[in-house]
RNA sequence: GGGAGGAUUCCCGAGCGGCCAAAGGGAACAGACUGUAAAUCUGUCGUUGUUAACUUCGAUGGUUCGAAUCCAUCUCCUCCCA
């Protein structure tokens, strides 16, 4: 078949950002075999959203017929990147990293698919923890100009807040993973986000002069918002793909409400729907931009957590947003009669449930009209549960316009 | 090894020995407006059934009628010199 390019598809979606060497690596995409690397460093227990645009590019690249081989920092991951960090790593113990490789080699099923050697893992933790440190100078060390590296930007900013020659090593060892896979597993390209640019450009230069190879780098754009700050951030932290770490109801309202004005570029990015559907999306303004947004929302989840969960989850915020309210699986604190007969303080129980942290938060949102019983706004801050607010042994309790409680009596 | 500085409530960051539960900003939460967006405006933001009390300002002791503010010791961080 007649397919378009790989090249021309991730530069439509918006991926691509810097390349090394634009034209050539257009022409090598153009015949399908490929053998390209990204790497993962395992510093945490789960990837997470800036991961995920990494793995849609290997699924695009594997869809057309080129060779993934996901790289898991097991080895590098005992250093720590030095790019685009203010200050150092932790370091982590050999089983955290190990358990962090299983993690991600699990979740990156979902996306790409290892199945039949259609894509490879490697572990660099296998050839760099055995390198002997002499041998490792005299081989590659004279091909790195310290000069030069100190330009880098990842570097002068550390500069002045101190770089461990620890850490300034990093960019070796990820050069040195590059010669290794394009010894042993013909890799010839490495692609990764845009804060990999100069690591990537240490490996491709270390492949041309050392073996007079061909090599090629291709950083994509870090998904950032429309202030240019990075997403996938929460007030509690990173979106992971780990339900257990964000649970897929967060990580679909996450999408749900991103900015009006990022919609279509997470659509391009984070998503399969093909670009002329995504165009007419793009069409869209002001509200009917929700349409979009829930398509986004959908579609990510779908990727990440399964159909049947993203279903699931869809019909769970169609419950909560627009049918005014409360769905079956709400959070639920169980009380007993005994304790409605006596006389339940609202503001005991809104702490018991962890709706409010204190009592005199709870007094306060109380004071502010924040708080409903069986939609009704609550105005005695002292009010007392007593049965004739239940039916059918449920009373439900609101805290602002979202968050639903059940008060069940069992 | 020598020298300098710092540790404050979720984060950043003010803080004269009494008027400090502690300025200001951010975050967060609620209200208004809305489209489950953004922006804006209002209120709250240590605990306690509320002119007050109680627990906080790295830790432990001490000085004082009184300490986040002074002293001593300790812990941790940063920087400079070697």
């Amino acid at each position: 078949m007649m397919s378009t390019n790989v090249f021309d598809t991730l530069e439509a979606r918006g991926y691509i950002s810097q390349a090394t060497h634009r034209d050539e690596i257009y022409e090598k995409l153009s015949k399908p075999g490929v053998s390209f690397y990204i790497g993962f460093d395992p510093t945490a227990d789960s990837l997470h959203v800036g991961h995920f645009v990494q793995m849609m590019v290997m699924s695009h690249m594997q869809q057309a017929g080129h060779h993934p081989i996901a790289l898991m920092g097991g080895g590098t991951g005992m250093i720590g990147d030095p790019s685009g960090r203010s200050d150092m790593r932790q370091m982590m113990t050999v089983e955290t990293i190990q358990y962090n490789v299983s993690r991600f080699v699990e979740q990156m099923g979902t996306v790409v698919d290892f199945t039949n050697g259609r894509a490879t893992i490697v572990n660099n933790a296998d050839w760099l923890l055995k390198l002997n440190y002499v041998e490792f100078l005299r081989d590659i060390g004279p091909h790195f100009s310290v000069n030069r590296m100190l330009t880098f930007d990842c570097y002068k900013q550390r500069l002045e807040k101190g770089l461990s020659f620890l850490e300034f090593n990093y960019m070796l060892m990820q050069s040195y993973d590059f010669l290794y896979l394009y010894k042993n597993y013909a890799c010839t390209m490495q692609l990764g986000g845009d804060d990999q640019w100069s690591n990537i450009l240490g490996g491709v230069e270390l492949i041309r002069r050392k073996e007079q190879g061909e090599a090629f780098g291709l950083t994509f754009t870090l998904l950032t918002n429309s202030e240019g700050k990075k997403m996938g951030k929460t007030a509690k932290g990173a979106v992971w793909l780990d339900p257990n770490k964000t649970t897929p109801f967060e990580f679909y309202q996450y999408w749900r409400n991103v900015d009006d004005a990022d919609v279509i570029k997470c659509m391009k990015l984070l998503t399969f729907l093909p670009l002329d559907e995504i165009a007419e999306y793009a069409k869209l303004s002001d509200a009917a931009t929700n349409e979009a947004k829930k398509r986004l929302a959908y579609e990510v989840t779908k990727i990440v957590h399964g159909e049947e969960l993203a279903e699931a989850v869809k019909k769970q915020t169609e419950d909560l947003f627009e049918k005014g309210g409360r769905s079956d699986d709400m959070a639920t604190t169980i009380v007993t009669a005994d304790e409605i007969a006596a006389g339940l303080s609202l503001l005991d129980f809104l702490c018991r449930a962890k709706l409010t942290a204190s009592k005199g938060e709870g007094k306060r949102l109380i004071a502010g009209n924040g708080i409903y019983l069986n939609d009704a706004v609550v105005e005695d801050p002292f009010y007392i549960l007593t049965a004739r607010d239940f039916t059918a042994e449920e009373a439900i309790i609101r805290k602002g316009k979202k968050i639903y409680h059940r008060v069940k009596i069992g």
